[in-house]
DNA sequence: ATAGGGTTAG
């Protein structure tokens, strides 16, 4: 028993070495009593050689016992587990014929800490079959691995078995429940378990799980209300509860609150914790506090990357990408330890445009960390942030493992950059491919539902939000609020609206734009009135929306106020969009000559929807001279758009310049330029049915055309002519009625009466304004059959209802 | 001999 090698030796404390101080006297006790007292020694040194990592002489200890008892083989199978050499460990487990509710907790704690869930609940399993009962160790372990992993599911079958079971009220089996139902965001589940656990203020363990729990469910508020009720109890806070309550800090900004948490720290001597210090660098840093930080930095002893990586997202946020890539060079120059979180927080920089993304993408493989998922996901969200969306989809299908995160870049990244359709495409793949959505990925697709009017998928979407049992966020209300107002649907949004305990300018905006859309604009003001006087500023985008209103409602006094107030009162200078509004404001209300001084007026250079606003209100007003103005620059600012040849031909034929009307014809030919074709569109029972003029391919063509009849003949009894002016065909006067009674929007509305139920509204879109015969005939339809009627056409909503139209026949 | 809480990324 003496021959141990002479490394062990070496690597061994003397002074804890028993046999050398144990009597000879025992030895010979030994040998004739037999192996007791050697098995006890023998479990001592494998304890001790466990316990610091030295297994492969723990393991010689264990081949040379003459008897070995169960906590030997405990003992060293633990060994193993502690390393994660799990392998070793079930082969020992395997080889060990009487195993104790020891053993097996030995390795399931193993499996569970090393995430092979499959496998640690098959062996809680077989635990059970075998006859032994799980312990407060074995639940704690599985619930850990649950907590760690998400698995809420399973958790709540451990509950149940911990009722069944009679650990309800184990401290560390309860304690474990909590943590994982607060992290799996079921926290009023982990309340009513602290509530009728034992109070007991040593639990630190408990309580500090309560607080990252509301901090980690993105409630940072009830953090620090947790917090403040803790400390009033004379609980203690330790290492694990600051860096908790200090990410609530950073969560909502709460720099006093941070500093007061400093001051508990500075008091508390767990100042020197690197966890501690990384957490406050973080909470000064997300706070915009950069000395605060700068001051924790230097009391550190080693250059943190953590603590780095924190600065670095903090002068992001705060709009100093330079200086972050300045620290990024530092940590170069220093020579530190570069991590996965550091790539994410400088490609960041890139994205405002200071840093080159493709020189850090190539640092990216050059450091072999395109295949860590925090990086490849930055990279994918990077490169759709600045619109480069053929390499973050590159980068994204070289993916391995792709999360809601990756799709959620992608998705966010599509919409940015107007492609919603594949924006929609890709999140209807991401739940093909099972990945759960979340909030942020909710938000952005209801924003694409809005750019789309996408309604009815919109209102699954919805649905699916509220199944999810995802709680709410500012981000998901405001895009549902933008979502049904754009639709049409005003009283959603506004029920959505009125929920709202918290608001920000963004849902005030989205109503005052929802509503001048769906040609409210009185209400939009309204809506102006109670933003402003509920304490939030109006932005540069709450004054299209208020401008746009106003040009919608013919209100040309509020407009001047409002446009003269952006400036003035708010310092916001007007851009394109808004003077694009005014000079709408003024052509649609015969003010042409205001617009023109304004136009001149202009700082900025006009954009295409400046000329376009004025070349609507030339034709309305047949003046040529400024119309030619507006279509020329339109030629080249749009080249393959057909409008403003038509408009232009228009405003020549309108003051009688036939040929000149004929030449801008011929143009536009030459160029190969083709006017547009209206199409309408309906969608019914999640299909979508489209309908271009005199179109007869629909299946139920037949019963559409024998309806169109029986409009026209109910709607004339009550007083509606057909307006000829719209008719494009050189025909007898029959004829072009024909024509008219088939164009798109008819065809969809008799569609809508013969397919959807009485009650129902009919929600017709159309990819161009909507012709002055349609708008008329749609008012008598609205009375006639009694149905509400709603157009959105490619410039607002048209609501008809009782034989009016919301848009007050001014649009 | 077996168990529980913490920082940085969208």
């Amino acid at each position: 028993m003496h021959n141990f090698n002479s490394k062990f030796l070496a690597s061994s404390h003397n002074r804890c070495y028993p046999f050398k101080l144990k009597p000879f006297i025992h030895c010979i006790h030994t040998s004739i009593a037999g192996s007791y007292d050697s098995t006890y020694h023998s479990n001592q040194l494998l304890n001790r050689l466990s316990k610091t990592g030295q297994i492969d002489d723990a393991q010689k200890v264990f081949d040379k016992m003459p008897q070995r008892d169960e906590y030997s083989w405990n003992t060293i199978i633990s060994g193993y587990v502690s390393l994660g050499r799990l392998v070793e460990a079930k082969e020992l487990f395997d080889g060990f014929s009487s195993r104790s509710s020891i053993t097996w907790s030995s390795l399931i704690s193993g499996y569970c800490r090393h995430g092979c869930e499959s496998e640690a609940f098959r062996l809680f399993r077989l635990m059970r079959l075998e006859g032994h009962t799980p312990s407060q160790y074995t639940l704690g372990s599985i619930l850990r691995m649950c907590s760690a992993r998400g698995l809420i599911q399973n958790a709540e079958l451990i509950h149940g078995y911990v009722v069944k079971n009679g650990f309800e009220s184990n401290v560390y089996v309860v304690t474990g429940l909590v943590d994982t139902y607060a992290k799996c965001k079921h926290i009023s589940e982990a309340e009513v378990l602290f509530k009728r656990l034992e109070y007991d203020k040593e639990n630190h363990v408990l309580w500090t799980a309560m607080v990252t729990g509301y901090s980690q469910n993105g409630d940072g508020r009830k953090a620090i209300e947790f917090f403040r009720y803790m400390h009033a109890e004379g609980v203690e806070s330790n290492q694990f509860t600051f860096p908790s309550i200090l990410t609530a800090c950073s969560s909502v900004s709460a720099h006093c609150f941070g500093e007061q948490v400093h001051g508990c720290i500075v008091r508390s001597g767990f100042g020197g914790n690197v966890y501690v210090q990384s957490a406050l660098v973080d909470m000064y840093a997300k706070c915009g506090d950069f000395s605060g930080a700068k001051r924790v930095l230097e009391t550190m002893e080693d250059d943190d990357v953590v603590s780095w990586n924190s600065m670095i997202v903090g002068c992001v946020r705060h709009n100093f990408e330079e200086e972050a890539l300045l620290l990024f060079k530092k940590m170069h120059a220093r020579n530190m330890k570069i991590d996965d979180y550091t790539f994410p927080s400088v490609l960041n920089s890139c994205i405002v445009g200071s840093t080159d993304a493709k020189s850090v993408h190539c640092l990216i493989i050059k450091t072999g960390f395109e295949n860590y998922k925090l990086v490849s996901n930055a990279l994918v969200d990077m490169y759709a942030k600045t619109g480069d969306l053929n390499c973050a989809y590159a980068v994204f299908q070289k993916m391995l493992e792709k999360d809601v995160i990756s799709w959620t870049s992608l998705v966010t990244g599509y919409a940015q950059n107007s492609s919603h359709e594949d924006s929609v495409k890709i999140f209807c793949d991401m739940r093909i491919a099972g990945v759960r959505p979340d909030q942020v990925v909710f938000a952005s697709i209801l924003s694409a539902c809005a750019e789309l009017t996408l309604l009815e998928f919109g209102k699954q979407v919805h649905s699916d939000f509220i199944k999810s049992g995802l709680r709410s966020s500012l981000s998901v209300e405001n895009s549902l609020v933008a979502m049904y107002a754009k639709c049409g649907c005003l009283d959603d949004a506004d029920s959505i609206f009125v929920s709202m305990h918290v608001r920000d300018v963004i849902t005030w905006t989205s109503l005052i734009v929802g509503y001048a859309q769906n040609g409210k604009g009185k209400e939009s003001l309204r809506f102006y009135d109670a933003m402003v006087s509920s304490g939030t500023k109006p932005d540069f985008i709450t004054f299209i929306g208020l401008l746009f209103a106003c040009s919608h409602a013919g209100l040309v006094d509020d407009g001047r106020v409002y446009f003269q107030q952006m400036s003035k009162v708010y310092g916001i200078e007007p851009g394109a969009e808004h003077y694009a509004c005014m000079i709408d404001l003024f052509g649609r209300s015969g003010k042409l000559d205001e617009a023109k001084e304004l136009l001149n007026q202009m700082n900025v250079k006009p954009d295409a929807t400046v000329w376009k606003a004025l070349l609507a209100a030339c034709r309305v007003h047949g003046n040529l001279e400024l119309g030619e103005r507006a279509a020329t620059n339109l030629f080249v600012l749009e080249p393959m758009n057909a409008m403003p040849y038509v408009m232009l031909s228009n405003i020549y034929s309108a003051v009688g310049k036939w040929d000149g009307a004929a030449k801008i014809r011929k143009l536009m030919k030459s160029k190969g330029i083709t006017k547009e074709p209206g199409c309408s569109w309906i969608e019914i029972n999640s299909r979508v049915h489209t309908f271009i003029s005199e179109d007869r391919g629909h299946p139920r063509a037949a019963d559409i055309y024998s309806k169109i009849d029986e409009i026209i003949i109910r709607i004339k009894e009550s007083g509606y002519v057909p307006d000829m002016n719209f008719s494009l065909h050189d025909m007898d006067r029959e004829g072009k009625e024909v024509g008219l009674a088939y164009h798109s929007e008819k065809l969809a509305v008799a569609f809508g009466l013969l397919a959807s139920p009485q009650s129902a509204p009919i929600r017709i879109f159309k990819n161009l304004r909507v012709c002055g015969d349609c708008h008329s005939a749609m008012k008598y339809i609205s009375a006639a059959f009694n149905r509400r009627i709603i157009l959105r056409d490619s410039n607002c909503f048209h609501h008809f209802k009782e034989g009016e139209c919301s848009c007050g026949d001014y649009w």
